[in-house]
DNA sequence: CACTTGACCTGTCCGC
DNA sequence: TGCGGACAGGTCAAGT
Protein backbone atom coordinates (compact mmCIF):
# COMPACT_ATOMS: atom_id res chain seq x y z
CA UNK A 1 0.00 0.00 0.00
CA UNK A 2 2.74 2.49 0.42
CA UNK A 3 2.12 5.19 -2.16
CA UNK A 4 3.79 8.59 -2.20
CA UNK A 5 2.29 9.93 1.07
CA UNK A 6 3.14 6.77 3.00
CA UNK A 7 6.70 6.63 1.70
CA UNK A 8 7.10 10.34 2.40
CA UNK A 9 5.85 9.87 5.97
CA UNK A 10 8.38 7.10 6.49
CA UNK A 11 11.09 9.31 4.95
CA UNK A 12 10.31 12.16 7.34
CA UNK A 13 10.64 9.79 10.28
CA UNK A 14 13.85 8.17 9.07
CA UNK A 15 15.37 11.55 8.20
CA UNK A 16 14.94 12.51 11.85
CA UNK A 17 16.15 9.18 13.24
CA UNK A 18 18.97 7.88 11.05
CA UNK A 19 21.55 10.50 9.98
CA UNK A 20 24.79 10.12 11.92
CA UNK A 21 24.22 6.50 12.84
CA UNK A 22 26.88 3.99 11.82
CA UNK A 23 25.97 0.64 10.30
CA UNK A 24 27.50 -2.14 12.37
CA UNK A 25 25.88 -5.25 10.97
CA UNK A 26 23.10 -6.53 8.73
CA UNK A 27 21.05 -9.72 8.98
CA UNK A 28 19.20 -10.92 5.91
CA UNK A 29 16.43 -13.38 6.71
CA UNK A 30 14.95 -16.03 4.46
CA UNK A 31 14.53 -14.19 1.22
CA UNK A 32 17.61 -13.33 -0.87
CA UNK A 33 15.28 -11.35 -3.13
CA UNK A 34 14.68 -8.88 -0.33
CA UNK A 35 18.35 -7.83 -0.32
CA UNK A 36 20.06 -9.25 -3.39
CA UNK A 37 23.52 -7.84 -2.92
CA UNK A 38 26.92 -9.40 -3.29
CA UNK A 39 28.58 -9.86 0.11
CA UNK A 40 31.69 -7.92 -0.88
CA UNK A 41 29.68 -4.77 -1.54
CA UNK A 42 27.98 -5.11 1.81
CA UNK A 43 31.35 -5.65 3.46
CA UNK A 44 33.03 -2.67 1.82
CA UNK A 45 30.29 -0.09 1.42
CA UNK A 46 27.75 -0.79 4.14
CA UNK A 47 29.59 -1.95 7.23
CA UNK A 48 31.08 1.05 9.00
CA UNK A 49 29.19 3.52 6.80
CA UNK A 50 27.59 6.57 8.37
CA UNK A 51 24.09 7.48 7.23
CA UNK A 52 24.20 10.95 5.71
CA UNK A 53 20.65 11.48 4.48
CA UNK A 54 17.27 9.99 3.65
CA UNK A 55 15.49 10.93 0.44
CA UNK A 56 12.51 9.83 -1.61
CA UNK A 57 11.86 9.62 -5.34
CA UNK A 58 8.44 8.38 -6.47
CA UNK A 59 7.61 5.51 -4.08
CA UNK A 60 11.26 4.68 -3.51
CA UNK A 61 13.26 5.45 -0.35
CA UNK A 62 16.95 6.33 -0.61
CA UNK A 63 19.21 6.05 2.42
CA UNK A 64 22.50 7.74 1.60
CA UNK A 65 25.78 6.56 3.09
CA UNK A 66 29.16 8.17 3.70
CA UNK A 67 30.71 5.58 1.37
CA UNK A 68 28.96 7.16 -1.64
CA UNK A 69 26.65 4.15 -1.79
CA UNK A 70 22.91 4.31 -1.15
CA UNK A 71 20.34 1.84 0.05
CA UNK A 72 17.54 1.93 -2.51
CA UNK A 73 14.33 0.62 -0.97
CA UNK A 74 11.03 -0.24 -2.61
CA UNK A 75 8.30 -1.27 -0.16
CA UNK A 76 5.87 -2.39 -2.88
CA UNK A 77 2.65 -3.47 -1.12
CA UNK A 78 3.41 -4.63 2.38
CA UNK A 79 6.88 -3.30 3.13
CA UNK A 80 7.58 -1.52 6.40
CA UNK A 81 10.68 0.30 7.67
CA UNK A 82 10.61 0.38 11.45
CA UNK A 83 13.22 1.94 13.72
CA UNK A 84 13.84 0.79 17.26
CA UNK A 85 16.22 2.65 19.53
CA UNK A 86 18.92 1.05 21.70
CA UNK A 87 18.61 -2.70 22.13
CA UNK A 88 14.84 -2.55 22.43
CA UNK A 89 12.97 -4.73 20.02
CA UNK A 90 9.56 -4.02 21.49
CA UNK A 91 7.55 -0.88 20.65
CA UNK A 92 8.68 2.37 22.25
CA UNK A 93 6.48 3.64 25.02
CA UNK A 94 4.17 5.97 23.21
CA UNK A 95 3.99 3.85 20.09
CA UNK A 96 0.35 3.42 19.28
CA UNK A 97 -0.28 7.11 19.83
CA UNK A 98 -0.58 7.22 16.11
CA UNK A 99 -2.02 9.59 13.58
CA UNK A 100 -5.26 7.63 13.76
CA UNK A 101 -5.51 8.06 17.49
CA UNK A 102 -5.73 4.30 17.95
CA UNK A 103 -5.43 2.56 21.27
CA UNK A 104 -1.88 1.42 22.09
CA UNK A 105 -3.11 -2.16 22.23
CA UNK A 106 -4.21 -1.86 18.61
CA UNK A 107 -0.57 -1.72 17.57
CA UNK A 108 0.03 -3.35 14.21
CA UNK A 109 3.46 -4.49 15.24
CA UNK A 110 5.09 -5.95 18.31
CA UNK A 111 8.49 -7.39 19.09
CA UNK A 112 11.01 -7.42 16.24
CA UNK A 113 12.28 -9.25 14.35
CA UNK A 114 9.08 -11.11 13.57
CA UNK A 115 8.17 -13.57 10.85
CA UNK A 116 7.78 -10.85 8.23
CA UNK A 117 11.23 -9.35 8.91
CA UNK A 118 13.44 -9.63 5.82
CA UNK A 119 16.39 -7.42 6.76
CA UNK A 120 17.61 -6.14 10.12
CA UNK A 121 20.22 -3.41 10.24
CA UNK A 122 22.12 -2.85 13.46
CA UNK A 123 23.81 0.43 14.27
CA UNK A 124 26.87 1.00 16.41
CA UNK A 125 24.80 2.65 19.16
CA UNK A 126 22.62 -0.44 19.54
CA UNK A 127 19.62 0.87 17.63
CA UNK A 128 17.99 -1.14 14.84
CA UNK A 129 16.19 -0.63 11.56
CA UNK A 130 13.87 -3.42 10.42
CA UNK A 131 12.63 -4.04 6.89
CA UNK A 132 9.45 -6.09 7.20
CA UNK A 133 7.60 -7.34 4.16
CA UNK A 134 4.84 -9.89 4.50
CA UNK A 135 4.48 -10.55 0.79
CA UNK A 136 8.14 -10.35 -0.21
CA UNK A 137 7.49 -8.05 -3.18
CA UNK A 138 9.73 -5.32 -1.80
CA UNK A 139 13.49 -5.10 -1.96
CA UNK A 140 16.58 -3.24 -0.78
CA UNK A 141 19.54 -2.72 -3.09
CA UNK A 142 22.94 -1.30 -2.25
CA UNK A 143 23.91 0.89 -5.20
CA UNK A 144 26.58 3.54 -5.82
CA UNK A 145 24.83 6.85 -5.16
CA UNK A 146 25.95 8.18 -8.52
CA UNK A 147 24.36 5.17 -10.24
CA UNK A 148 20.94 5.41 -8.58
CA UNK A 149 19.51 7.56 -11.33
CA UNK A 150 20.72 5.04 -13.90
CA UNK A 151 18.51 2.28 -12.51
CA UNK A 152 15.84 1.37 -15.08
CA UNK A 153 13.04 2.52 -12.81
CA UNK A 154 14.54 5.98 -12.33
CA UNK A 155 15.30 6.28 -16.03
CA UNK A 156 11.65 6.17 -16.93
CA UNK A 157 9.80 7.45 -13.86
CA UNK A 158 7.81 10.64 -14.35
CA UNK A 159 8.00 13.97 -12.48
CA UNK A 160 7.27 14.41 -8.77
CA UNK A 161 3.74 15.75 -8.31
CA UNK A 162 4.71 17.85 -5.27
CA UNK A 163 7.80 19.35 -6.86
CA UNK A 164 7.07 23.03 -7.49
CA UNK A 165 8.63 22.76 -10.93
CA UNK A 166 6.07 20.11 -11.93
CA UNK A 167 3.22 22.02 -13.50
CA UNK A 168 -0.31 20.93 -14.36
CA UNK A 169 0.52 21.69 -17.97
CA UNK A 170 3.43 19.25 -17.90
CA UNK A 171 1.12 16.61 -16.43
CA UNK A 172 -1.36 17.11 -19.27
CA UNK A 173 1.40 16.76 -21.86
CA UNK A 174 2.60 13.52 -20.30
CA UNK A 175 -0.77 11.85 -19.77
CA UNK A 176 -1.66 12.65 -23.39
CA UNK A 177 0.96 10.06 -24.36
CA UNK A 178 -1.59 7.55 -23.14
CA UNK A 179 -4.54 9.00 -25.00
CA UNK A 180 -5.75 5.55 -25.99
CA UNK A 181 -5.98 4.08 -22.52
CA UNK A 182 -8.40 4.61 -19.69
CA UNK A 183 -7.87 7.36 -17.15
CA UNK A 184 -7.17 5.18 -14.15
CA UNK A 185 -4.37 3.07 -15.60
CA UNK A 186 -2.89 6.23 -17.12
CA UNK A 187 -2.86 7.92 -13.71
CA UNK A 188 -1.28 4.84 -12.15
CA UNK A 189 1.45 4.81 -14.82
CA UNK A 190 4.59 5.87 -12.95
CA UNK A 191 6.20 7.10 -16.16
CA UNK A 192 3.42 9.66 -16.55
CA UNK A 193 3.54 10.97 -12.99
CA UNK A 194 5.38 9.52 -10.00
CA UNK A 195 3.82 8.37 -6.78
CA UNK A 196 0.11 7.90 -7.41
CA UNK A 197 -1.27 4.46 -6.49
CA UNK A 198 -4.69 2.92 -6.16
CA UNK A 199 -5.96 4.91 -3.18
CA UNK A 200 -5.08 8.37 -4.42
CA UNK A 201 -6.03 7.62 -8.02
CA UNK A 202 -9.58 6.87 -6.88
CA UNK A 203 -9.70 9.91 -4.61
CA UNK A 204 -8.35 12.33 -7.22
CA UNK A 205 -10.61 11.02 -10.02
CA UNK A 206 -13.64 11.44 -7.78
CA UNK A 207 -12.58 14.96 -6.83
CA UNK A 208 -12.14 15.86 -10.51
CA UNK A 209 -15.44 14.13 -11.44
CA UNK A 210 -13.78 11.84 -13.98
CA UNK A 211 -14.88 8.23 -14.46
CA UNK A 212 -11.83 5.94 -14.26
CA UNK A 213 -12.83 4.13 -17.46
CA UNK A 214 -13.05 7.28 -19.55
CA UNK A 215 -10.41 7.26 -22.29
CA UNK A 216 -7.78 9.93 -21.82
CA UNK A 217 -8.51 11.32 -25.29
CA UNK A 218 -12.12 12.00 -24.27
CA UNK A 219 -11.09 14.14 -21.30
CA UNK A 220 -10.59 17.85 -21.94
CA UNK A 221 -7.37 19.68 -21.13
CA UNK A 222 -9.33 21.71 -18.63
CA UNK A 223 -10.44 18.58 -16.78
CA UNK A 224 -6.91 17.15 -16.83
CA UNK A 225 -5.51 20.40 -15.43
CA UNK A 226 -8.04 20.19 -12.63
CA UNK A 227 -7.22 16.54 -12.05
CA UNK A 228 -3.58 17.43 -11.47
CA UNK A 229 -4.59 20.00 -8.85
CA UNK A 230 -6.74 17.36 -7.15
CA UNK A 231 -3.85 14.88 -7.15
CA UNK A 232 -1.62 17.45 -5.45
CA UNK A 233 -4.30 18.30 -2.89
CA UNK A 234 -5.04 14.72 -1.96
CA UNK A 235 -1.34 13.80 -1.65
CA UNK A 236 -0.66 16.83 0.55
CA UNK A 237 -3.66 16.13 2.75
CA UNK A 238 -2.61 12.52 3.17
CA UNK A 239 0.95 13.44 4.11
CA UNK A 240 -0.47 15.77 6.76
CA UNK A 241 -2.42 12.81 8.16
CA UNK A 242 0.55 10.45 8.15
CA UNK A 243 -0.68 8.52 5.10
CA UNK A 244 -3.28 5.76 4.80
CA UNK A 245 -3.31 2.67 6.97
CA UNK A 246 -5.56 0.15 5.30
CA UNK A 247 -4.09 -3.17 6.37
CA UNK A 248 -0.54 -2.96 7.56
CA UNK A 249 1.09 0.35 6.70
CA UNK A 250 2.96 1.98 9.59
CA UNK A 251 5.58 4.71 9.72
CA UNK A 252 9.16 4.51 10.96
CA UNK A 253 7.99 4.65 14.56
CA UNK A 254 5.22 2.10 14.20
CA UNK A 255 2.36 4.60 13.92
CA UNK A 256 -0.61 4.28 11.60
CA UNK A 257 -1.78 6.98 9.24
CA UNK A 258 -5.28 8.40 9.41
CA UNK A 259 -5.95 9.61 5.87
CA UNK A 260 -8.64 6.97 5.22
CA UNK A 261 -10.78 8.72 7.83
CA UNK A 262 -10.90 11.60 5.36
CA UNK A 263 -11.26 9.54 2.17
CA UNK A 264 -14.29 10.29 0.02
CA UNK A 265 -14.57 7.05 -1.94
CA UNK A 266 -11.73 4.63 -1.24
CA UNK A 267 -13.03 1.64 0.76
CA UNK A 268 -16.37 3.42 1.10
CA UNK A 269 -18.52 1.25 -1.15
CA UNK A 270 -22.13 1.24 0.07
CA UNK A 271 -21.71 4.58 1.82
CA UNK A 272 -23.19 7.87 0.54
CA UNK A 273 -21.20 10.02 -1.85
CA UNK A 274 -20.20 13.19 0.03
CA UNK A 275 -21.67 15.22 -2.82
CA UNK A 276 -24.83 13.13 -3.25
CA UNK A 277 -26.31 11.94 0.05
CA UNK A 278 -28.81 9.73 -1.80
CA UNK A 279 -26.22 8.01 -3.98
CA UNK A 280 -24.03 5.15 -2.76
CA UNK A 281 -20.38 4.68 -3.63
CA UNK A 282 -19.82 1.66 -5.88
CA UNK A 283 -16.84 -0.63 -6.16
CA UNK A 284 -15.95 -1.79 -9.66
CA UNK A 285 -12.90 -3.33 -11.34
CA UNK A 286 -10.86 -1.24 -13.72
CA UNK A 287 -7.77 -2.69 -15.38
CA UNK A 288 -7.69 -5.40 -12.73
CA UNK A 289 -7.81 -2.97 -9.81
CA UNK A 290 -10.49 -2.47 -7.20
CA UNK A 291 -11.92 0.96 -7.99
CA UNK A 292 -14.34 3.19 -6.10
CA UNK A 293 -16.67 5.66 -7.79
CA UNK A 294 -19.76 7.77 -7.33
CA UNK A 295 -22.01 6.70 -10.22
CA UNK A 296 -23.50 10.19 -10.44
CA UNK A 297 -20.38 12.37 -10.13
CA UNK A 298 -18.39 10.11 -12.43
CA UNK A 299 -19.82 9.02 -15.77
CA UNK A 300 -17.91 7.58 -18.72
CA UNK A 301 -17.37 10.28 -21.32
C1' DC B 1 4.81 1.28 -30.20
C1' DA B 2 0.61 1.42 -27.27
C1' DC B 3 -1.84 -1.03 -24.33
C1' DT B 4 -3.45 -4.99 -21.39
C1' DT B 5 -2.82 -9.04 -18.67
C1' DG B 6 -0.42 -12.19 -15.66
C1' DA B 7 3.19 -13.12 -12.27
C1' DC B 8 5.38 -12.22 -8.15
C1' DC B 9 3.84 -13.51 -2.71
C1' DT B 10 1.25 -14.28 1.73
C1' DG B 11 -2.56 -13.48 4.79
C1' DT B 12 -7.37 -12.85 5.26
C1' DC B 13 -12.02 -13.35 4.37
C1' DC B 14 -16.12 -15.47 2.23
C1' DG B 15 -19.11 -19.16 0.82
C1' DC B 16 -20.01 -24.00 0.91
C1' DT C 1 -14.44 -26.70 11.26
C1' DG C 2 -11.98 -27.15 6.89
C1' DC C 3 -11.05 -25.80 2.25
C1' DG C 4 -10.89 -23.64 -2.19
C1' DG C 5 -10.95 -19.40 -4.27
C1' DA C 6 -11.09 -14.43 -4.60
C1' DC C 7 -8.85 -10.48 -3.20
C1' DA C 8 -5.40 -7.08 -1.68
C1' DG C 9 -2.11 -3.68 -5.07
C1' DG C 10 3.26 -1.83 -7.18
C1' DT C 11 5.85 -2.98 -10.86
C1' DC C 12 7.82 -5.70 -14.53
C1' DA C 13 7.69 -9.17 -18.18
C1' DA C 14 5.18 -11.10 -21.61
C1' DG C 15 1.35 -11.02 -24.44
C1' DT C 16 -2.00 -8.95 -28.07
Amino acid sequence: MPELPEVETIRIGLARLLPGRVVANVRVFDSPKSFPNVPSDVEHFLYGATITGVRRRAKVLLIELSTDYSLVIHLKMTGQMVFRSAAKTVPESGAGQDFAGGHPNDSLIGALPDRSTRVEMMFSDGSHLFFNDQRKFGWIKLVPTAAVELLPFFQKVGPEPLDKTTTAKLFVQRIRRRNGSMMKPALLDQSVLAGVGNIYADEALWAARIHPETRVKHVSDEQLLQLFEEVVKVLELSISKGGSTDKNYIDAEGRRGSYLTFANVFRREGQPCPRHPDVLIEKIRVAGRGTHICPVCQVVQ
